[in-house]
DNA sequence: TAATGGTAGGGGAGGAAAGTAGGCTCATAT
DNA sequence: TACTGATATGAGCCTACATTCCTCCCCTAC
């Protein structure tokens, strides 16, 4: 019988000998295991010169029982250019699981040379070497198995298995769930004690016509058709783990199902004596395992999704733009819908409540479930990883928990085993700590930032980039591991930075010759988009494009790194020198006749200043420098105009805005463009990015500093007044370690301490974003930062002068300062405004008792200079001036303790 | 069985350290 | 001649301040 369907996940299981399950879906929507038998696992061992038998004889001796068998087989080395393969023993094995125990015995061995491959995880071995991949189809023969183990509507017992070529994705089946939970005690809720409330579960597809279930342990009247009502948990909990089974979901999703759901409900069916084989097999348990600060659970046969971990990486990689990650405030930005208003503090207290309270908290749990189902379709999160999956031949969990390194390693082994050369084990902790010492020794620089001219250009700027630069340095070098030359070679190609490759011609490497292959896919990929004619095809082909763009980005990185198995810091020095010398290169070619001159370049990109003003010239010009920078790199890399700034301003490397002109299939489209300036920084409060846009606005457009400071003027004074909603003032940062780790004073740490102490159960951790106000006193700004709400609850003081001093005036002082307005100009201008305005607003005047009651700070009385200690002089350093006391709006000279 | 791509760079906040001005004390002179 | 009080001056030391530099941290560009 021969049976055809799409890889969703591997394993094995150890019956005597091992036996390789595949799991999938075919074309009817059937659930499939395959299981497959006599492959073992195995690895390579180079002995010392002439002790292939001693290797032999001691694995015979010493692991009889594992042993299986030795093969003699010819290989090549994986690192330096080598002419002639060298003999070594490929060693089979008849249990994975003790594989490491072998390979570390033997490395002690003094008639070894190197070990390679000994920690290739036993289901990549098997894909790899039957060349299939997660998420693409494979064809397999044979009977249907005799097993009731798996779960899976079709089991069959291999004779044979191949790939074969269907672009086509099976119809998934998704479930949602979101746990409810009360704490006996303050804080964090802790399975051995509290018990699950509500199962929370969304559907999609349907279950019996449900698109949502909601399981709970306590009655009430009325009832939505969805409810549950069990009389205990262990009751639900053992409906929960039936309706997984009947529902039989492939991707089981939740918004921080990692870190807490599902560790959660599996040490709840742990004590309820509950089962917790949730895949589709019943020997293999849930396995929930901690790494650090992240918890991974697998699941047989499914796929476990935390959208909380993809919104977040999405944001680290600069794909999103969010200041928060909690499940409200990313469906609020991404979907446009709300969550229901109650905090975990509040959950015992709605549970314990009136039949309204608890109604809604079952409200609350049923819609956290449907946001994280919604969010995960509607934004079609998981189609990256998939074509990831495709690319690298990770399976999709793998894809979706994994980075970039295993991503590189995976496609790394399949290429070089192809070409009979093995890789590397895995570096140990001493090699890991020997290539972190070597490169804080020798360094490994990186880009070239081009010094830039600072301020405010109007003449037509063009911008032009290298496509693909790291990639294509790989290329146009040969660069690659199996191509880097230590010996000398008649036929070599030499970079820019004196390192010697051996010519394409005697051997094209590997890794150029996968990032070949996958930019011209991309340029295919790209060119079908074009064509696409519906929005379905349009956005699957758009998913390829930007995985395969992922993948061919990755080798890059992955040879700095110094826990990958194809570590060369020659190569990830080369590459980034290669990058040195063609910018600095390409601005030489550009203003050798003095027509052009390159203001900036990051990395791989330059901006030329123009001597015209018109955006269609400018174009015609792009065209010319790109023309003549090709040329001038022999077709080995090229560079692309990406559009015209008509006006510029630059304030320092790596920050800058723009009002760029694109053209768009011969359509032109004006956008404005901020580099690292404030706007796009999520450590600064709405109220800065949103006035600082609009400055940066006026400044490029209209070119009218004269506007931009009434409105500056209009914000201070809004500002002053109170009038600036507190939300707008919120600065939010993220806590990326321990408490304890912390050595210096930070405001959202501090806040951090505060919070745990106030609700230990509530407070955000690791990872998570903290948004403060700063709120008037004495002390010092850090110990200031104050959770928005608890402010709005006890009604705090926004302290309106830092905001002035330290949030708006700094990053406005820079843009006037880069225009050629003066910061004293513009400092004055803001304080004063402030006093005097706030004065003229109609703040009393103290005429007869001259003293304050409180001191804010000391000031001058001629410009206004704030003091944050006193000083000792009563005169003004700067205007000599006297210095007064303040309190709010009020000077004095006179102060009353 | 089991994890984690890279360097360059700006900028805020706090803290240590070296530098400095002014105050205090004491000696001395008038 | 011895002693007192008021006043001035300068040296030496101490303290608090302003400043500079550095570290830590966050986040971004590419």
């Amino acid at each position: 019988m021969e049976t055809a369907f799409q890889l969703f996940d591997c394993d094995y299981i150890n019956n005597n000998s091992p036996v390789v399950r595949l799991f999938g879906k075919d074309k009817n929507g059937k659930t499939v295991c395959a299981f497959v038998k006599d492959f073992f696992p195995y690895f390579f061992v180079l002995p010392e010169e002439g002790k292939d038998e001693e290797v032999i004889s001691f694995l015979e001796k010493n692991y009889k029982q594992l042993f299986f068998k030795a093969e003699h087989v010819e290989k090549y080395l994986p690192i330096g250019y080598r002419k002639e393969k060298v003999r070594m023993l490929k060693v089979f094995l008849k249990d994975p699981s003790q594989t490491p125990v072998v390979r570390d015995e033997l490395r002690r061995q003094k008639f070894i040379k190197d070990i390679f491959e000994a920690d290739i995880l036993f289901k990549y071995r098997f894909m790899a070497d039957k060349n299939i991949s997660g998420m693409k189809w494979i064809k397999v023969h044979g009977p249907a198995a005799q097993t009731s183990v798996s779960k899976t509507d079709r089991k069959i017992s291999v004779d044979s298995v191949e790939p074969i070529d269907d672009d086509t994705n099976a119809d998934l089946k998704y479930m949602a769930i979101d746990i409810e939970v009360v704490s006996l005690k303050e804080g964090v809720p802790d399975p051995q004690k509290d018990p699950i409330i509500i199962i929370s579960l969304s559907f999609f597809p349907a279950h019996e016509g449900n698109n949502t279930l909601l399981l709970m342990t306590k009655s009430i009247k009325k009832v939505d058709r969805d409810i549950l009502i069990f009389k205990s948990e262990t009751e639900m909990l053992k409906e929960f783990v039936s309706i997984i089974e009947s529902y039989d979901p492939d991707v089981v999703l939740g918004y921080n199902i990692n870190g807490f759901d599902l560790p959660f409900i599996l040490e709840r069916l742990k004590i309820t004596k509950n089962s917790r084989a949730l895949g589709r097999c019943d020997q293999k348990i849930v396995t929930s395992r901690k790494f650090g600060m992240k918890t991974r659970n697998s699941m047989a046969g499914r796929v476990v999704v935390d959208v909380y971990e993809l919104i977040k990486e999405s944001v680290g990689k600069g794909l999103l733009r969010l200041k928060r990650y909690g499940l409200g405030d990313v469906s609020r930005e991404l979907i446009d819908e709300d969550k229901i208003d109650i905090t975990h503090g509040e959950i015992s207290k709605h549970w314990n409540g009136n039949e309204e309270q608890v109604k809604k908290l079952v409200d609350y749990a049923r819609k956290d479930a449907e946001l994280v189902l919604k969010l995960l379709l509607s934004k079609r999160m998981m189609d990256k990883f998939v074509e990831i999956s495709k690319l690298s031949g990770l399976l999709l969990q793998d894809s979706l928990d994994g980075g970039e390194a295993v991503r590189v390693e995976n496609l790394l082994l399949r290429e070089f085993n192809k070409q009979d050369y093995v890789i590397p084990c895995k570096p140990e902790s001493r090699e890991i700590a020997r290539r972190e010492d070597e490169q804080q020794a020798r360094g490994f620089k990186g880009a070239l930032v081009l010094e830039p001219i600072v301020g405010l250009h109007t003449n037509a700027i063009v911008y032009l980039d290298f496509r693909s630069m790291y990639p294509s340095i790989f290329v146009a070098y040969n660069i690659c591991p199996t191509t880097i030359l230590f010996e000398d070679e008649k036929e070599f190609v030499k970079t820019p930075s004196g390192s010697r490759f051996v010519s394409p011609k005697l051997k094209e490497g590997i890794i150029p010759k996968i990032v070949h292959q996958l930019m011209s896919d991309r340029d295919k990929l790209k060119k079908r988009m074009k064509s696409a004619t519906t929005e379905d095809e349009r956005r699957s082909l758009n998913a390829k494009q930007i995985a395969v763009k992922y993948m061919t980005n990755s080798f890059y990185g992955y040879t700095g790194y110094v826990r990958a198995r194809l570590y060369v810091l020659d190569i990830a020095s080369t590459i980034t020198a290669c990058g040195r010398y063609l910018i600095q290169h390409t601005k030489n070619v550009v203003e050798e006749d003095n027509k052009f001159k390159v203001i900036y370049g990051d990395t791989d990109s330059i901006m030329v200043r123009t001597q015209t003003t018109d955006i269609d010239e400018a174009f015609k010009l792009g065209d010319f420098l790109e023309k003549k920078i090709n040329a001038a790199h022999e077709g080995k890399i090229s560079m692309k105009i990406e559009g015209v700034f008509k006006s510029l301003l630059i304030l320092t490397k790596k920050r800058y805005a723009g009002f760029m002109v694109e053209k768009d299939n011969e359509q032109l489209k004006e956008k404005m463009t901020m580099k690292g300036i404030e706007t796009v920084r999520r450590d600064w409060c709405d109220l800065v990015s949103k006035s600082l846009y609009t400055v940066l606005e006026i400044i490029l457009k209209e070119q009218n500093p004269k506007k931009a400071f009434i409105y500056i003027k209009e914000t201070l004074s809004k500002l002053e007044k109170n009038e600036i909603p507190i939300e707008d003032l919120v600065v939010t940062k993220s806590i990326s370690k321990s408490l304890k780790e912390y050595k210096g004073v930070q405001p959202h740490i501090e806040l951090l301490k505060k919070l745990k102490k106030r609700n230990p159960g509530d407070a955000p951790g690791i990872g998570d974003r903290v948004g403060y106000v700063i709120v008037k006193g004495l002390q010092l700004m850090s110990e200031r930062a104050e959770d928005p709400e608890y402010v709005k609850q006890n009604k705090l003081k926004i302290d309106s002068r830092y905001y002035i001093e330290n949030q708006l005036l700094p990053p406005l002082e820079r843009v006037f300062e880069a225009i050629g307005i003066s910061k004293s100009e513009l400092v004055g201008v803001g304080k004063q405004l402030l006093l005097f305005d706030a004065i003229k607003n109609g703040v009393k005047k103290p005429k007869e008792d001259q003293s304050i009651k409180t001191i804010d700070g000391f000031i001058c009385d001629r410009c206004n200079k704030s003091f944050r200690r006193v000083p000792l002089i009563g005169r003004c350093d700067k205007c000599s001036g006297e210095i007064m006391f303040y309190s709010g709006e009020t000077k004095s000279r006179y102060f009353v303790l």
